[in-house]
RNA sequence: UGACCUAUGGUGUAAUGGUAGCACAACAGAUUUUGGUUCUGUUUGUAUAGGUUCGAAUCCUGUUAGGUCAA
């Protein structure tokens, strides 16, 4: 099979191409450049060039052709520009997400199809499975084997469309087991740090990123007391559960200002710049309208915790076809909220305008526009924006 | 402008004559292909001028600033 292997630079797409082509695969590399900006990038370390040496250097050390494409137009209007949009709006996006969703497997794939290749590979740690005796031929798509790395959540917005064309190579090995291939292999990226920060953009500076196009104010940090919640209804139903707290300028009082309500996030610690006090601050919600921050002392303050969360109908992603809620269905599955986090145990209530998530435990810092993505076992079966 | 109280890092506070400590903040590093979280580490202080004492954040006096009561 002819397969096109998105080459980062890093150990992981290189040990991708390592096995394709062991595998008796014709295999080519593609490198992609989707950003090339470092306003607001941290230690100026615009290292796509060396990237690009390096991807480089795998792609002759295993003799195989290597190709370069310059994305950054489409990653700026589908990826990037939805970051300021979601930021603007008082949400906190996940780029890599859509990353995946909008460039890696879609205008990348499409490119590298175009190029006669019958499938992409990349180097994350996440399985696709062939479902059996399906007609269309359906895939599921399963966590990687490794606890510790698996990146399936990543691909959560992935249709069937794009998994089945898709392949990763490496997502049944364990991190230590991919640095051990590549070392015995004497690919150059073998000790090679794994990246972090948003995928081709890197670590970033939020506060300054996001100044190129949203104006910073200074505003209100307002505290919100434990007491706030204490004659607040509580309710039983999925609805009830998973309504948001709703704040308001009296709700507290006046500790301190901010300089732009949109550069934090619910849950976020640093930044506040406000001290003399026995517990951390932790923001609890932002108003950009208003553009007042509430915070709360405590890590355990009630308003940083929460019963479930909200996704609506039209935000609702279902990966295999047949798994998908009937309205009115529940279901217990497994979620989790953000990259790494250990699966949690909650109920899922399919209702006519949205699915309501609801938790066994509290989570802290369930955040709009962060996704949620649901779990049977290790398959990955669908995933949503959190609307609140 | 009478009396009394207070003054310790950026903030809130410990140390009752004997090495100025803690928390929060800030900063840095680690972890992390989102934001964030978490972990580790670092910096920064006795309002000011004098006095008593071997030794003063601590006791005494003046100054300055803030507060409370009386008016």
């Amino acid at each position: 099979m002819k397969i096109a292997v998105g080459l980062s630079g890093g150990v992981d797409s290189s040990v991708a191409a390592l096995l394709l082509k062991r595998q008796g695969h014709e295999v080519v590399a593609l490198f992609m450049q989707n950003w090339h900006d470092t306003a607001g990038t941290l230690h100026g370390d615009c290292g796509w060039e060396d990237d690009k040496t390096i991807a480089e250097l795998v792609a002759k050390k295993l003799d195989i052709p290597f190709h370069f494409i310059d994305l950054s137009r489409e990653y700026r209007q589908r990826v990037v520009d939805y970051m300021f949009a979601e930021y603007g709006r008082g949400r906190t996006p996940n780029p890599d997400v859509l990353c995946n969703r909008e460039i890696k497997f879609d205008v990348f794939l499409k490119t590298a199809l175009n190029l006669g290749v019958e499938a992409v590979a990349t180097g994350h740690y996440a399985r696709i499975a062939p479902v059996a005796d399906s007609m269309p031929p359906a895939y599921a798509l399963l966590a990687g084997i490794d606890p510790n790395k698996d990146q399936s959540y990543f691909l959560c917005q992935l249709s069937q469309a794009q998994l089945g064309k898709s392949l990763f190579p490496i997502g049944h090995l364990l991190k230590p087991e991919v640095r051990r291939l590549a070392a015995e292999a004497d690919l150059p990226t073998a000790g090679k740090k794994d990246s972090q920060g948003i995928c081709f953009v890197g670590k970033i500076d939020l506060p300054v990123f996001l100044q190129q196009k949203l104006t910073a104010r200074t505003g209100a940090i307002i505290e919100i007391t434990p007491d706030f919640y204490e004659n607040k209804p509580a309710g039983n139903s999925p609805e009830e559960l998973c309504a948001p707290y709703s704040y308001y300028p009296h709700a507290g009082k006046k500790i301190g200002e901010h300089n732009g309500a949109h550069c934090y996030t619910i849950g976020q610690r640093k930044g506040l710049g406000i001290g003399g006090r026995m517990e951390s601050l932790f923001v609890l919600a932002t108003d950009v309208e208003k553009n007042i921050l509430y915070a709360g002392e405590g890590q355990n303050h009630p308003g940083l915790l929460r019963k479930g969360l909200r996704i609506a109908a039209a935000d609702l992603h279902w990966i295999r076809p047949g798994t998908e809620m009937a309205i009115g269905t529940s279901r217990r599955y497994l979620v989790r909220i953000r990259y790494r986090q250990p699966l949690q145990a909650a109920t899922l209530y399919r209702r006519p305008g949205a699915m309501y998530i609801v938790f066994d435990e509290r989570q802290r810092g369930i955040t709009p526009g962060q996704f949620a993505a649901w779990y049977d076992g290790e398959e990955l079966l669908g995933s949503g924006v959190i609307e609140n």
